[in-house]
DNA sequence: ATTATCTATAGATCTATAGATAATGC
DNA sequence: ATTATCTATAGATCTATAGATAATGC
């Protein structure tokens, strides 16, 4: 958590102790926007966490709306979660990998500060931050739109997009709220709990 | 939105254009905390909203801090929302009323401040914040538990509680997507949207 | 006398810049 | 010469307090 670097004195450092500043600086700032928000995290506090003084920021980024910047686009790029549907797959058994690979993809370090940093400073409808969840949403639509024209699904419960998001949403809501940058191993196993339950839930009201 | 009062000349103002400052205070601390969390939101901006100097405030709060707890505290308080399930009611029309009572209970401009308080800040665990969810929970898997007992509906789907999961967190998510301090007509006709088109999915995944 | 406001200001902290310093690579 | 760091500092802003001022209610 603290310094990864000690005091250096003034000079450009040798090699040896130079590792990749900028990347530093860029993954101490996505865990502290993610943290604290970008009002309640400072300059000095993230040039701090790398053990750095302040001004050295400035000669890799513009200031600190860049760096902030910056870090949204490295959390941004979540991998897009793809679950492949066997042909001959029992839907039941889809909806239960696909929301275990959901689970996968957003219960790391990474991806739980993305959450975080998505739900502070209003970017909850960042268009970065959200392309998993609207490429999932899309993903799912159309896999529900095939199996309803094979006949493999109840017809009546509803559109393609609307099952979509009732079985998504319950998944991305137990990430809000338990697979956070601060999330205890208690949250994470709530949210495991959570979403295995309304999958294998879901997974049954598809049928019959 | 900008100052609802004028710049007052020193000492006490008369009893006309004296309000409730307190409460005046109080008001706009939210709104401000809602929109820009607590380390984005200076003790000034909230003095200037209601168009005061700055040290009013210590007038009538200990600091920041404890301003910050009292507009919480106004937050927190939502009102339960009931839905008493009639006897004979089917059960997917109860879950229709249930789902639009939610809506209405969280379309309101408080309750839409309440959920970004609960976004910033790391609150999204806040007791007080999340006493109507709940709350909601709670009499939901009560109501399941009724029907499941009865032979009302479906009893493979999953135990009560997980349906009241798999109900409720869809409306839970769309509030917080949807139904925010700063959410625009487009975003609050999406939540209504989608959370009656769950909710007549959901009722109609119960029966049969 | 008490209350509710104001002005002025202290002291902390924040972002950003200027200029010094030392290692690197030509 | 260039690069990567440092120290020192300017100037803005923030929280909080002290003391002045004027209306209120006894």
């Amino acid at each position: 958590m603290s310094t990864s670097r000690n005091r250096r004195r003034p000079g450009r450092p040798p090699r040896t102790e130079s590792g990749d500043t900028k990347a530093a600086l860029l993954e101490a700032a996505l865990r502290l926007f993610a943290r604290h928000g970008y009002a309640g995290t400072s300059i000095r506090a993230i040039a701090r966490e790398v053990g750095l003084s302040e001004s050295v920021l400035y000669a890799h980024f513009d200031g600190k709306r860049d760096l902030y910047e910056a870090a949204m686009a490295l959390a941004g790029p979540q991998v897009a979660v793809t679950v492949a549907a066997g042909p001959d797959e029992d839907p039941a058994a889809f909806v239960r990998r696909f929301a275990a690979a959901m689970l996968a993809a957003w219960d790391t370090p990474r991806a739980r500060e993305t959450a975080s940093l998505a739900a502070r400073d209003g970017l909850m409808h960042d268009e970065a931050l959200n392309a998993a969840v609207e490429g999932a949403l899309a993903y799912l639509s159309d896999v529900f739109a095939g199996w309803i024209a094979a006949g493999r699904i109840r017809t009546d419960l509803g559109s393609p997009d609307d099952l979509a998001y009732s079985l998504l949403s319950p998944i991305a809501h137990a990430r809000m709220l338990w697979l956070h940058a601060e999330a205890t191993e208690e949250q994470r196993e709530r949210a495991r709990t959570r979403v295995t339950a309304h999958a294998a839930l879901f997974g049954r009201a598809l049928l019959s």
